[in-house]
DNA sequence: CGGCCGGTTGAGTGCTATCAAGCTGCGTGG
DNA sequence: CCACGCAGCTTGATAGCACTCAACCGGCCG
């Protein structure tokens, strides 16, 4: 049930086989929801965190003019909000983009993970702060990259977090998002998404239809992306 | 010497005389830097975290075209790369914009420090988190508030911040920012930034002059960025 | 006194938004 | 089985916010 968290984990660090029995426990009940559904509101108290097993999650701020922004993405193998356990509120919403299924795991039952096993502690500390780098990879993108540079980024990355859990391979791999969905990522309109992904189609670079990211020329798509890998912190802290 | 650090702790958490002797005996060194003067580098292995004693630092990433993002800013009383407690090198550099006085907290140190007060351990980890959820408020400013919106709730978010160590009043505050370095954290040019705070400051709302902000209409001004302090977790998460 | 950095202002450009219309695919219900 | 409705995609025309280029100013420092 948590196959892609581990992968996940194991990507950056050993993981003993009574440190994954430990995690498992900690998962102690499974949700389904369709997609586009909220899950987590802003500013409600969280018991637990939820862990992404299948599916596409969004963390979403809203303004009053209707304007969306979309954080951060969240693939299978992720906890969408280890950051409420010690926050206990966020300060966003995090909703479905697909269909999902999502582990509970509650903050009692982590706090005495994390009093066992003090290396796991560092270790989910560490993978909020590559959220929180991943974040910032997002501003350098809305601050500093047009909007056909954001798309390339954006598709590299989701590339790579994929292929940790063996969900892409180089040709590419299914993204279940809306060009809304997009825009909401990258602070455009999703028309002038449509017009960068016709761009980007017609040049030869990537094509997405249908739900599905076809890398036709990965150099060409991580140039104009300027796609550095090391803010995912692949390697692990040793690395 | 750590006096901003403890009352930005404090306004969160109470910490009992026992921790802050604690704390202050991981902060071994103090480190004096001129302004602009880049003090950690990006994927440099770090054996230690700052804290920043006195003086504006910032976090920045660069594209090959020369554009620059300042990711986060940082005020008397942050550490500004806690997270490198888990990542060991960084995914963005550190500079200075003002002087700066500096602490330095070696990471074997905290380790210890965290092993013998678990409870410092979530509290620094929740400090990380707010630094992410900084981030995403930054992240939604690039991304869907225009610029006049931005310059306003960066000037709000810098009041609410300084003010918890003693910086900021209701007329304002001193902020030794240049109007590039402003255009560096929102994304915007120097130019249009210029254009910006005059306009700002025509309609009597904000100015900024001289490296201080002057808070002429806190209501026009919060009003214009749509801020809502709930992102900085003010309450700790009790509240 | 000269150089330089930062700030200011003007003119013109361009990237992205806005507005609008039509298309496509799919689920639903008659 | 087909009509309908709706969400998402596509494309065109127009508008506007912010950028670029450029010139000049003022203060500070060597």
């Amino acid at each position: 049930m948590i196959e892609s968290h581990l992968l996940k984990l194991r990507a950056r660090f050993p993981i003993s086989e009574e440190e994954e029995a430990a995690i498992r426990a900690v998962v102690t009940e499974e949700r389904h929801y369709r997609a586009d559904k909220t899950i987590v509101r802003a500013g409600e108290v969280l018991g637990y965190s939820t862990l992404l097993l299948d599916g596409l999650l969004s963390r979403y701020k809203d303004l009053r003019d209707g304007g969306r922004q979309i954080t951060e993405l969240h693939v299978a193998g992720d906890f969408a909000d280890m950051h409420a356990y010690t926050l206990r509120h966020l300060d966003h919403a995090v909703m479905t983009l697909s269909p999902c299924r999502i582990g509970i795991a509650r903050h009692e039952d982590l706090r005495a993970l994390f009093a066992a096993h003090p290396r796991l502690h560092d270790i989910y500390w560490f993978f909020t702060n590559v959220d929180a780098s991943i974040d910032r990879e997002w501003t350098l993108s809305l601050g500093r990259r047009d909007a056909r540079g954001r798309v390339a980024h954006l598709f590299c990355e989701l590339g790579v977090r994929l292929g940790l859990v063996g969900m892409s391979d180089e040709t590419g791999y299914d993204l279940a998002l809306t060009q809304i969905d997009i825009a909401e990522c990258l602070g455009l309109t999703s028309v002038h998404v449509n017009r960068v992904l016709k761009e980007l189609r017609e040049s030869g670079i990537v094509e997405f239809r249908g739900g599905r990211v076809e890398i036709l020329d990965r150099r060409a798509l991580e140039a104009a992306a300027e796609f550095d890998p090391a803010y995912l912190y692949l390697t692990g802290p040793k690395g």
